[in-house]
DNA sequence: GTGATATTTGGACAATGACCTAATTAACGG
DNA sequence: CCGTTAATTAGGTCATTGTCCAAATATCAC
């Protein structure tokens, strides 16, 4: 059971590259392949499909979010702001699968089926998290509060991305993060204790 | 300058229903052309490309949504709410184009360019309508809040529909509608008075 | 009716993802 | 070194897609 041999591992480097500048759709295995100065056969020959391509690509980013989203101890605002940065920046890396999620959900059942199965234990861990915010004493929220919060969350997690690349086209990429990790801070705020608005307040500014 | 020819009007009509239901991605030329017991080139007669088509709804949903979001002179909080639901409603009819939306967005430079254009004055007619809740005593944000509410109220508006059809299958459109529209009423209700606070509070017990 | 215009037809085109086979080369264990 | 397996090349076909076009037909004003 070999998993990556080097061939593979340059495939799905280039891939995500040129998915990411172009777009999933407008990446033709034909231009891939001639990237790669390989025969379309051969890409077949490790990824018989597309949708086996893309597969690999959602399970890597899966992969790098479940080192990411992690049940922590003891949460500190910065420390859960932090958490939250970082998945945006794995959102970043493989952004193409950001913004083709709608289709890659409905067109790949493979992905799909991982996806929500892995999707309620994400928002267990973020429901967790802010329990622990609460229990830190930086937010004061109740049981629908912080179901709340974390559907929320989902929803801009899961979508800034794709907005960003709609009405901010013109800025960088770390103003675009900038802007919808202030935009979550802001929908806390409301829940903090006077510990956790100066925290927050921390972060509105930076 | 006759606008709407009869065949026109069966080929759009059957367009949004058949890429409502299916994606506009999967419904082909040939089959949009066989549902209308037409030929292809037929359809290419009124509209030359598929984007043509795509554009045309856009079109009409824009017009649709030019009616529904106006600024108002007393806006109530359950004005403003019926005015959310109805943007949703729209939302709903031509939900084949918020499925696609950053697609489009990305190969349609035509919509692209007039949605860009759009979007400003209706961010300017939510802020504007936020601003009278304000001076109704519904709510108390200044202008930096009411700017966050402002992109919230966008980036929900956008893309409910996409989280729902991933997240939310199993739920019908009327409580998807109402999970988006409660999520929009509890980011209101750290900023409502008294007097708002009771009339959110009725919302989002509804 | 006739001529001009609007509409419809049927087929062609290139590009795409997928699939296939045969032949060649690389890698590696015995 | 030999034989076996893995990897790669080369070439092709296939169905499907959006797009395009020339010819045929229908419509309607005069």
């Amino acid at each position: 059971m070999e998993s990556k041999s080097p061939t593979e591992k340059k495939i799905v480097e280039m891939a995500l590259k040129m998915f990411n500048e172009s777009g999933i759709e407008y990446v033709g295995m034909r231009e891939l392949a001639a990237a790669l100065k390989m025969r379309v056969g051969n890409l077949t020959y490790y990824f018989p499909t597309k949708d086996d391509l893309v597969n690999r690509l959602s399970l890597d980013l899966a992969e790098e979010n479940n080192r990411t989203i992690v049940p922590v101890e003891h949460v500190t605002l910065k420390a859960f702001f932090d958490m939250l940065h970082q998945v945006f920046r794995n959102h970043v890396r493989y952004r193409c699968l950001m913004l083709s999620f709608v289709h890659i959900m409905e067109r790949n059942p493979i992905v799909a089926k991982r996806y929500s199965k892995i999707q309620s234990t994400r928002n267990e861990t973020w429901s967790t998290n802010i329990q622990a915010l609460r229990k830190g004493k930086y937010i004061s929220a109740d049981a629908s509060e912080v179901n709340f919060l974390v559907s929320t969350i989902a929803l801009i997690a899961r979508f800034w991305i794709s907005e960003a690349a709609i009405s901010f086209k013109q800025q960088t990429e770390e103003q675009q993060l900038q802007h919808y990790s202030k935009m979550i801070a802001r929908i806390f705020l409301p829940f903090a204790t006077a510990k956790g608005k100066r925290e927050l307040e921390e972060l509105l500014e930076a």
